[in-house]
DNA sequence: CCAACCTGTCACCAGCCGGTGAATAACAAG
DNA sequence: CTTGTTATTCACCGGCTGGTGACAGGTTGG
């Protein structure tokens, strides 16, 4: 209930500001997608409804109904559009190292995961909706985002081969949801475990001990 | 209308079904408690509040009120019995094996954590609500887990000394990161990261892929 | 010019939510 | 029986939610 009521009425327009609305259906669509991904990466999933996106677009909530076809189609919406995200956050290639052996390569996929991941709220408050419910919605979600990860790692291992002997399919879930929950949880409450995650030193820490398991397994 | 309002109170109980409802408010209590931790479980902190709460214990929301001072009393209730799980759910003690190594002793732990984890619904829903809310209910909540958790882990632990020249704190938190994580999305959708979790076979290779981390870090 | 669209807004509905004041029913003591 | 206490229920409020039908106004085309 402490959630932040602050602002819900607007005041009365001014008469002298009309402030006129154009007709641009592009426009109105696009600052509907915006305010759903806006409203989901800060307030998070709790909240997030018709009449919310609405009030953040700015707009009615018919149009949301029209132009998405309800809450499921824009969240789809937002799914198709997070196919870019890997893209523009996460570099695509070795940043000039050589990646010698598989060791090499999982250290540096998962410190830039790390990163990307401490980066974007939105992914955050979807990788959270992912393990709290399991409606359609967010099943679509869901698969979208982890589509778009195991293309990017794949292109990124590139001719690199798995060493033998090892289960990395299992020890990767492990590492990959490690990351997960501890950028989770810090941003939460900054916080994992015991572990505090607050300040810059605090993450030098924590990926350094993310480094140790991760060469622990692979050498 | 008129005649719609014309009857507003209930037509006389069937006398076959008087449902004698015993006057007993410890018992009340208990079943508003338990509501709430089934509810909690069942369906997650999504629709938790108190008319759903009262309606699963069969009894007025008013009585919620009264006796645990609203929601945020029943969760500080429901948190306090969490103190008691970890006594109920995991053993407190080695299970007759000697554990020579800091390693075994993780390796354990980790283990046990994750079956126990795997067992209890609530407790899963619990931790999604962590990573998900940042309110006082949920802080609380976490900060009764968490140091039940750490009792655990200290009464474990023993005289037992953790090895030099690694940041055992850090690197615990990302195995015990990894655990949640793994279980709760499992729970949820039945994979995690492109690792199946379903069969009984299926949670074995993540156990070997668990102990061969945790080796790989403690040897 | 009028007619047909398209964009956007408004008013309204039923339903659930958290929250509260008062009535009622069972019991215990005098 | 009367009185008081305690457990329990009831009735109602304002507010928000998702959802829908009707309407206003600009834009286009015949």
């Amino acid at each position: 209930m402490p959630s932040a009521n602050a602002v819900l009425k607007k005041p009365i327009e001014m008469p002298a500001e009309p402030e006129k609305r154009v007709r641009n259906r592009a426009a109105t669509e696009q600052a509907i997608l915006n305010a759903a991904k806006r409203l989901l990466a800060e307030e998070g999933f709790q909240n997030f409804g018709i009449n919310a996106v609405a009030r953040g677009a700015g707009c009615d909530k018919q149009l949301i109904y029209r132009y998405y076809g309800g809450l499921d189609g824009l969240v789809e919406a937002i799914g198709t559009d997070l196919g870019s995200w890997v893209k523009d956050r996460i570099p695509d290639d070795t940043g000039g190292m050589f990646l010698l052996t598989y060791g090499d390569l999982m250290e540096r996929l998962a410190l830039l995961f790390l990163d990307a991941l401490r980066a974007d709220p939105l992914m955050r408050r979807i990788v959270a909706w992912e393990v709290s419910e399991n409606t359609e919605q967010v099943r679509r979600l869901s698969e979208a985002r982890s589509k778009a990860l195991a293309g990017w790692i794949e292109r990124m291992r590139g001719s690199l081969t798995p060493p033998k002997g090892i289960d990395t399919i299992g020890v990767n879930a492990m590492i990959f949801a490690a990351i997960q929950h501890l950028v989770l949880s810090a941003a939460v409450s900054g916080q994992c475990a015991g572990l505090v995650l607050k300040t810059s030193k605090d993450w030098e820490k924590a990926a350094t001990a993310l480094k140790r398991i991760v060469r622990g397994v692979y050498g």
